[in-house]
DNA sequence: CTGAAAGCGCTTACAG
DNA sequence: CTGAAAGCGCTTACAG
């Protein structure tokens, strides 16, 4: 049993060279004449070499790993864009270590412990909802400038983020439904406090206001993302008196809540109400019926992440524009949202 | 601008002790007198010192690290197994490293390198069709004792693996159709090879066997646990001359496909027919019809198998029974399966 | 182009 | 109960 690895000592014996010369003919090939980089190539294949990275963790001060923090594990939301994460750092060598914002908690570790026990060279943030105080200490942290945001950010922060065209999705959303001749168009939006409920439910104002479209208060409905709150504002949006004809939700998950619930109460999709959503989940193309959404590309989002946080690692100390990146959203439309019928 | 962080060697200054007896003091407090043990966790407090985990992994050979291997990041399947083995390693200080298959495979790493760069302590592995060359050189491994299945597994190899209760939902399933009052119920199945599938689709055959119930070839539709399969099934379904009244899939995304396709197609769930999965999403309760299924504790597989791995990690040496863990499943009773009407 | 040597920050026998 | 010292496996100025 070769029961221990190999090490660059092993390597070097092999080759008839210096411990130096395997680890410069490893990283820096050009480096070495052509006569050691064969001999150290066949050495490495002969003792089945593997670098142990936790030695060249502690010689380079990289952990060659970037840690994705997610509010919650649970939620499908996130894996299109781990999976976007995992496509640009698995081929450069990078591992990815996820943590959940509750569990860090629960746990009572410090997210800035990752950088500083050298377990990761980067973060990437997918909680908009973190705590100020734990902002304060990011923003702060010398490694701040390998941190960056994506789908939710912080307000008030220089972090960059890379996320979706929340506005311009929501402006498509509403003239989707204007176009279909809905006039009285509702809202379920976000949670409270949240950058992207807030981007969403603003742009809402703003475009049924530029569409001269009236707009009750109570046309406007709290919500959070979630299913569970999706069926709630399908009983507030019954409750109504004069009920909108349209309803654009913050979510898909939102969306799909709302219309079960409309269906144990018996309304019908499209035909009592339009209603769509935002995100363009898997499962909106078979929900019946399917919902008309705004789709985000999630694997390019995570890509871009993770794109612009390697460069960022690469080159510490560059000047580094803070804008991020905004990735298109496109209007998905199926069969949840109709022409609305002429008045009964 | 504290910009470095403070060392061991900076905690041993402070207290005015070595930096053996910190190291002690850190891992092992009993060892130590109690006025050390004062002084020390003073100075750390003072130099705000933070392990370096590199220094550590280093000298102890241990990465605390744990890989968790999935099929594919996108499906949504296992976020909730990922929140259970986070729900245990993050206490004990240990971190969740990501990869999937193809991205591993595509990067041209080796699985195997997880281990012998000193990356991760013990894998997870949510992969049950790996590749049978990869599996051999994981069973060869050195470090084969500390790697474990969960949810999927391999037949053949000795692997512990944490899984639900595969024959006896399946039996559930089948009696709560039968008890419905169905007697001619289809089956459409996982992927061919799986294991899972296999699982379900003979235990459907012995159980409707059992029950003495009519199983014509044409009703164990192929699948392959996706959406689209499901829909796929339908047309089978719908196609068949002598239809059966009831459809038990091996995955709720088959169900949600299946129904999605006959509901273009008119037919009506549970009226024509009824459905149940496998799996209990949390869309399962949300889709119209709230979808009948077998619920596996995904959490509590994520859970019982990182603790499986941990006490392994903890005792390599020690004489583990290889048995693993069977979660219980449960029926969760929805609209989509509704007692047979007599016949037309 | 290559090698000798120092050192990254820990832990752990060993000795007292 | 504590300290001096070796060493985990790398990388990288420095010198040649």
């Amino acid at each position: 049993m070769g029961s221990k690895s190999s090490t660059l000592q092993d390597v070097a014996r092999v080759a008839g060279v210096s411990t130096a010369t395997v680890s410069r003919t490893l990283s820096n090939p050009d480096v070495v004449s052509e006569s050691t980089r064969i001999r150290v190539a066949q050495a490495v294949k002969e003792t089945d070499y593997r670098i142990n990275r936790a030695a060249r963790s502690l010689r380079t001060q990289r952990a060659h790993s970037v840690l994705v923090l997610l509010p919650n594990l649970a939620n499908p939301f996130f894996s299109s864009i781990l999976e976007g994460i995992s496509r640009h750092l698995s081929p450069k060598g990078y591992s990815m270590l996820i943590a959940s914002t509750n569990q860090v908690q629960a746990s009572g570790e410090r997210l800035i412990d990752y950088f500083e026990d050298a377990r990761a060279d980067g973060m990437i943030i997918l909680d908009g909802s973190l705590d100020s105080h734990l902002v304060e200490i990011l923003e702060n942290a010398p490694q701040s400038n390998r941190i960056i945001f994506a789908c939710e950010w912080i307000d008030n922060t220089s972090f960059p983020v890379v996320r979706c065209e929340n506005k311009q999705g929501t402006r498509i959303a509403v003239n989707h439904l204007y176009d279909l001749g809905h006039r009285k168009i509702a809202h379920v939006t976000g949670p409270d406090g949240n950058v992207l409920s807030h981007r969403r439910k603003s742009a809402f104002i703003e475009e049924t206001s530029a569409l001269n479209l009236d707009l009750k208060p109570e046309w406007v409905i709290d919500g959070d993302f979630s299913l569970a709150a999706g069926c709630q504002a399908a009983q507030r949006w019954i409750a109504l008196t004069d009920r909108p004809t349209a309803v654009f939700c913050a979510s898909d998950q939102l969306a799909l809540g709302f219309m079960a619930e409309l269906s144990r109460h018996n309304f019908t999709v499209p035909d009592d109400v339009s209603v769509m959503g935002f995100d363009d989940l898997d499962l909106a193309e078979q929900y019946i019926p399917p919902l008309t959404s705004i789709k985000q590309d999630r694997l390019m989002i995570g890509e871009a992440a993770a794109k612009m946080l390697m460069e960022r690692i690469a080159a510490p100390h560059a000047k580094h524009s803070n804008d991020g990146a905004v990735i298109p959203v496109s209007l998905i439309a199926r069969a949840s949202t109709a022409q609305l019928r002429s008045a009964a």
